[in-house]
DNA sequence: CGACGGAATGACAGCGGTGCCATTTCCACC
DNA sequence: GGTGGAAATGGCACCGCTGTCATTCCGTCG
């Protein structure tokens, strides 16, 4: 109970286990050549002083801090948190910690903010979420301070950096064909915020699905959006207050639904009857709306673990080139989630 | 653009400026007694080498991490992030990391995980939220690493930590004396996960102020939740099947309160007119769902701010006795949100 | 004019580990 | 019995920075 006050040190292991230190360093890393008859020693001797190896001077001396960061752009939204939650797991599994930091990429000092982040903190690696993803001077901060990234993204594959994604196109195409299916021919869009990717590949899905439906795509119904509730509300009264209005929505992610979905109820529509609306993503909020959305479900904790185990695979195996080649991407299963607030159209039951 | 390919040390911008180590790391951190001219000098080495300081290394040989940490306990919803968003405001401003660790309060190894992160990491300082607020344990190895925290958390102030909170009590108390001025006197109320804090000071409230307000308490309008939408569904069922149904409903959080609005409108309900409901919060949720609920707003980023600052300002004064006297503790204001889900109840008009 | 105090700067020893390179011990094998 | 090599351990420089304690260089003051 006496014993120094500060917290103990390596050295204080070594002593009280009659070992030097470097003997005691290996044991804490696992590493090989230590007999049975050393190694319990020393597991008494940190046990018994509560011994904590100390992840700054662990990090100075070999050059990895075990750090991991969440690059990301949006605070905002439940995506962010999954993506969290998903690194976080993984993290934990490997002993690794994970730093968050929000970039303004839209600010004129991203450069300096960025790179004080990787360079000054040394972390292992990266891993980017939307729109940091597209920021090709936070890419390059990256390249330079060769520090490993991982992007969740649903943009092109990269040569360079590893992604996850899920089809999004895809998934846009399917969710517009069950509209199709259930006999819609009006089918109102709210894209999402421009420039984005995902703005992109679902509006595409939408429109591919259309074509091939056999429906013309009608820029009448075709409204622009920014991913958020309010900016959603303008769109979706456009879109209702047409004289010949959409039996239909497709809102190009959850919250832009849940507009939709307000405005109807506003003007006394009942859902889905009068008006079916499909959203994208499958944040909470899809299934405590009413009624429940019918969207497709992004998988993004999953996203977020793949991230991160790619990741931490290659910091495992450093030393290599850089990149396996070719670069790993993966591809996550989506689902489409049928809830209720889609059905036939009026007057086609 | 030859130069060595490592990245600068202090070292090499001793050596360009003309400076020894030590002057620089005075510039770099600020210090007094150095002249304009040198600091110019070594500004201009530092600018020109893009030597960005080690914070591994400054943190070994200075034993301030500049590090803090998040401990949460439940992962989830839209609280726990808007509290980082409030953290890393002030964790930027004030030149800080932030660092999560999610942590298994029920998991026999708190111990052992709330150690390493503590004392592995070196954390100055830590913010705790709730459930990981009550933990003793947690507390415990605090207090023994002597780390300064400060907790987020509507409970009982004490003497040994500061604390942020809102005053629930009188959130929930004000809350239900709308409803009853409002015309309603079967209030049905949804309280939230047993043993949290929130729960019974929600619940107080609402008790007290049916009782100023000449109502009885009556048990059959009051039902276990656990802040989730799944947990409330049921409670919502047995409430609105009552024979005597209740005309309002005030559920402990958001997420339960979407769960009564779509058992409502499961039954045909129009709300507000035929049921009021409330929740508390203020999650995006809240807006988006419809009727837009009316609710009290926690201003949880604020909250998580203010902890920062209470923190932040404690570690740059360090080398002070541990807290003064007497332990700042903040109230923060809420707002009692008026939206529509609030109405006379029918046959009051 | 010498003493003295503050400003400006530098030398140097750590902080607590790891990497690299001995060194010692112990066998197996010829 | 000699020898080569793997296993087990230790010594020590060093990672990049800060704290402490000189040291130098004035300007001021009695």
């Amino acid at each position: 109970m006496a014993g120094p006050d500060r917290k103990p040190t390596i050295i204080d292991v070594a002593r009280l286990a009659g070992a030097s230190i470097k003997t005691v360093s290996r044991v804490i890393n696992k590493e090989r050549y230590v007999s049975p008859d050393m190694q319990e020693r020393i597991e008494k001797a940190v046990a018994e002083l509560g011994y904590q190896p100390n992840m700054m001077a662990r990090s100075l001396a070999s050059e990895r801090s075990n750090l991991i960061g969440h690059l990301y752009g949006d605070a905002g939204g439940p995506y962010t948190l999954e993506i969290q939650v998903g690194l976080l797991n993984r993290c934990r599994a490997h002993g690794y910690h994970l730093m968050i930091e929000e970039i303004d990429y839209r600010s004129p000092n991203v450069e300096q903010r960025a790179s004080a982040i990787v360079n000054q903190m040394r972390l292992d690696g990266v891993v980017l979420t939307a729109p940091v993803t597209d920021n090709p001077i936070v890419l390059r901060i990256l390249e330079d301070a060769g520090v490993p990234y991982v992007r969740v993204t649903p943009q092109q594959e990269s040569e360079t950096s590893p992604s996850v994604r899920i089809d999004e196109r895809q998934a846009a195409y399917t969710l517009t064909q069950h509209l199709l299916a259930l006999g819609h021919r009006r089918i109102g869009f709210i894209k999402g915020k421009a420039n984005h990717t995902a703005t992109i590949l679902r509006y595409t899905g939408y429109c591919e699905a259309l074509t091939d439906g056999g429906v013309a795509v009608d820029p009448v119904l075709v409204e622009q959006g920014e991913f958020t509730y309010a900016s959603a509300v303008p769109c979706a009264r456009r879109l209702l207050d047409q004289p010949h209005r959409p039996t239909a929505i497709f809102a190009s992610n959850d919250e832009m639904a849940a507009a939709v979905v307000a405005e109807a109820h506003n003007r006394g529509f009942s859902l889905p009857a009068n008006l079916s609306v499909v959203g994208f993503d499958d944040t909470p909020l899809a299934e405590m709306m009413w009624p429940p959305l019918t969207t497709v479900r992004q998988p993004v904790r999953e996203m977020a673990e793949t991230a991160a185990d790619i990741l931490i695979g290659l910091l495992s195996q450093r030393g290599k080139v850089d990149w396996p080649k070719p670069v790993p991407h993966q591809v996550l299963a989506h689902t489409i989630l049928l809830r209720q607030s889609t059905s036939r159209p009026p007057g086609k039951a």
